[in-house]
DNA sequence: AAACATTTGTCCGTATGTATA
DNA sequence: ATATACATACGGACAAATGTT
């Protein structure tokens, strides 16, 4: 039987990144609360490791906003604010515009009903109210779009500021409505048609209208 | 005599950031150049500190798309590709676009006339061919205006790219055109009228047009 | 294939700087 | 103002992993 080769590099499992994706995730879904100090000794314990990956984390969530540290002083967990959606959603919907536009001469059937395929999956989620899939799979349907635009700068600022969208639902700061499915939709359609200014127009009105604060 | 006040924190000069600044500039100005492999141990010896300032440095400057790290194999500079900049150019412009429509609303005379300072110093900077100068007070000129739109992700995103931008003006895969001048001057016209959309415009046509392939 | 050399990842102790009494 | 307690920044040694002979 053939085993299916894993084209992913092996990259090695490091203590480091064990740390960062555990406090990324504590961070978002509230475990470590905002304004809260980190100890580095304390978090080195929960985790079995020691302090230097710790530390280590800490700088690179501190790069994304999700930390503050003042040298010789204290880390904290950065606090979430209401209007944090106002700074979020902007560039994430610009950079998710661009991305389409940039995706469309590289789009292809495959990609497409792998599209209508996450579409439906939102929409089922959406439908079963289980938003915490809903979202992850909405995630996925643009994290699609953002690699078929093939643009590093572009997927890990989208990356960044993902992250900090999951943790202001986390907070229930932002929801997700029904007619992002129609809107998805539209997109799929728009690049069928290689239509690329309503793909632009579009993905700009599902960010900033879609999701939107309580 | 009155001292005048710092009001930016007193920020302690830590050894990372001095590292990460130096290990910055090497790789933007080609001192370290691209594929380079980079060994802590050396690099520690030559700025005078440990491994670990220099191990965060790398870290961050990773983040940033500056260094790859294959974790327990190699960290190396990264490559200068032609073909950066058309991955740079699009992100940048877009979300100097936003920035300046979200800078419209806090735009106030002062401020005007510091981009029209900024602007007679870029112009006059061209003249006298020192690019490097030029370069610069573009940057700040831009600068202003995302500091204006007051929007911390945009901050930070611009900054990066603004980096990648000046490594690749070193590496002369860019240059600076004498008609930004104008743009600039069409950008503060633009504040000065709350021409929204004309601003938008105007700062995409500046970023993709005015820095061009040789 | 196994042992070596090299480089990186991790650990933990110490010094330095910060806040508090 | 001085001293004390504390958290962080830094240093240096060890361990693990890689690729090389």
């Amino acid at each position: 039987m053939p085993i299916p080769v894993n084209h992913t590099k092996p990259v090695r499992t490091t203590a480091k990144l064990h740390a960062f994706n555990q406090l990324q995730q504590w961070i978002i879904d509230g475990t470590l609360q905002p304004d809260e100090k980190l100890n580095d000794i304390e978090l080195a314990q929960a985790l079995g490791v020691s302090r230097t990956p710790i530390r280590e984390s800490l700088q690179l969530l501190e790069s994304q906003g999700f930390v503050t540290m003042q040298p010789g002083r204290a880390t904290q967990v950065t606090t979430v604010e209401k209007e944090d959606i106002n700074n979020l959603l902007p560039p994430l919907s610009v950079l998710q515009a661009l991305a389409a536009e940039l995706a469309s001469p590289n789009m292809n059937e495959e990609i497409l009903s792998l599209l209508e395929e996450k579409n439906r999956e939102f929409a089922e989620a959406l439908q079963e109210k289980q938003f915490t899939t809903a979202l992850r799979v909405d995630e996925e349907f643009h994290q699609l779009i953002v690699d078929t635009a093939n643009n590093p700068y572009i997927h890990s600022m989208v990356e960044m500021l993902q992250a900090h969208v999951r943790r202001l639902f986390y907070y229930e700061k932002i929801i997700l409505r029904e007619y992002s499915v129609e809107q998805h939709g539209n997109l799929i359609r728009a690049f069928r048609e290689n239509n690329t200014k309503e793909l632009a127009e579009v993905m700009r009105a599902n960010w900033i209208y879609t999701i939107e604060e309580f």
